[in-house]
DNA sequence: GTCTATAGTGCGATAGAC
DNA sequence: GTCTATCGCACTATAGAC
């Protein structure tokens, strides 16, 4: 398995990659056309209202907030979004892109069962350790979005169970497990993977370190499925 | 252990008894004087206010949408309470002194610390069955909440927490588990119970009831704890 | 005890200067 | 490409009628 330091920045270069296609998708509302610009205020702008709507709610931020925080004007922020329902919009889109796809290339370097389901579980904590904040993001402000993104944000997480589902009965099948109810063990696991990056403030409290949890939770899923 | 239905009656009449509570406390603040017209007022608004907020975010919802909910107008409702805040700490402080009420009553019937590990969950599960939206409110909104009560959550958090610790730990001294991390094992537990009514579309869509689910949790709890 | 009407505030969004 | 100035609107909260 990859080591985190790598992970991160592949992360991060997933995320300029990504900038660069919202900016060519949304080239109607974005009226600032020199692409190195605006991929660097995308990024600043989209941390920056993580940053916010994760202290008070992206409703309660006001677009004020979000120009004292960045630095841009008022103006100037409007030339990167139509209004905020936009924004929302492309920060949503941005990070479904990248954890799917970093997700789906961590699983498939693996061959047996018992090894992709440990990497589904490192790659999803290591994931929402380098993207803590747009995994809280999504969480909180899920019923905040439009009807459509709303569907998307449901399909992603049965996506990702059911990713988790057919291992598990990929691994039955080939008689590696002896799981009773994969649906309800893939429905745990998506719980306990949540509760690291929802619930931040009290692993490290507790300094609990994200590899440690790791191991906790593998070796539970274990117990789960293991005679 | 109690069964759901006479659960429930237990919890409806222990909603009475804190608005009543609620009202001597605000006596200030509250205009209306007669306790009976009081706290019919009350359960309405806090049972609108929990359905507004759960669709769009208590923020976003304003008391004009709560006039149109409960019926009542703006003038009405400002008799109830001085402004936004003091409503979302009214109903912060009722659930809170309902669910720490019914738990520890319900624990202290058990005995041996198998049962009362049983019976915290089962009674965790149906209380957050029958106050599904205020517990999801009060995750959903923690953030919004004044400092004061953003510590009382914080600490009702990690009280619940520590009452499993406790058991666990009790039954390891005992020599009735053989739980390696209580505390990870603690927060665990907590993480499935939220899981629960955070994603009710989940399991209402795969027609999982309370009574399975409680029963699975209960299993996989037990796989971990003993040899 | 509840209503209607309104004062005052701060918001999202835009037009035009630079 | 960004800024400043401003418009119109929806909101919270209150005062006075009933």
């Amino acid at each position: 398995m990859i080591n985190f330091s790598v992970f991160s920045e592949l992360v991060m270069l997933s995320m300029e990659d990504i900038c660069r296609d919202i900016f060519h998708e949304h080239a109607d509302s974005i009226k600032t056309k020199k692409e190195k610009i605006v991929v660097k205020n995308l990024v600043i702008i989209f941390n920056a209202t993580l940053k916010l709507s994760n202290m008070k709610g992206f409703q309660a931020m006001s677009v004020r907030d979000l120009s004292r925080e960045t630095g841009l004007s008022m103006g100037a922020l409007y030339s990167y979004f139509k209004g905020k329902e936009e924004l929302l919009d492309m920060i949503q889109n941005q990070g479904l892109r990248i954890t799917s796809r970093i997700l789906n290339e961590q699983i498939e370097n693996e061959s047996d069962a018992r090894n992709r389901l440990r990497a589904a579980i490192r790659t999803h904590l290591f994931l929402s350790e380098v993207l803590q904040p747009w995994f809280y993001f999504a969480y909180m402000e899920a019923k905040n979005l439009s009807k459509r993104l709303q569907k998307q944000a449901i399909e992603s997480e049965l996506y990702t169970e059911k990713l988790f589902i057919d291992i598990l009965d990929e691994g039955r099948r080939r008689g590696d497990f002896k799981v009773e109810n994969s649906i309800l063990a893939a429905a745990l696991i998506k719980a306990v993977l949540q509760d690291w990056y929802l619930k931040r403030w009290k692993y490290s409290r507790r300094n609990i370190a994200v590899d440690e949890y790791a191991d906790y939770i593998i070796s539970v899923i274990e117990r789960i499925i293991i005679e």
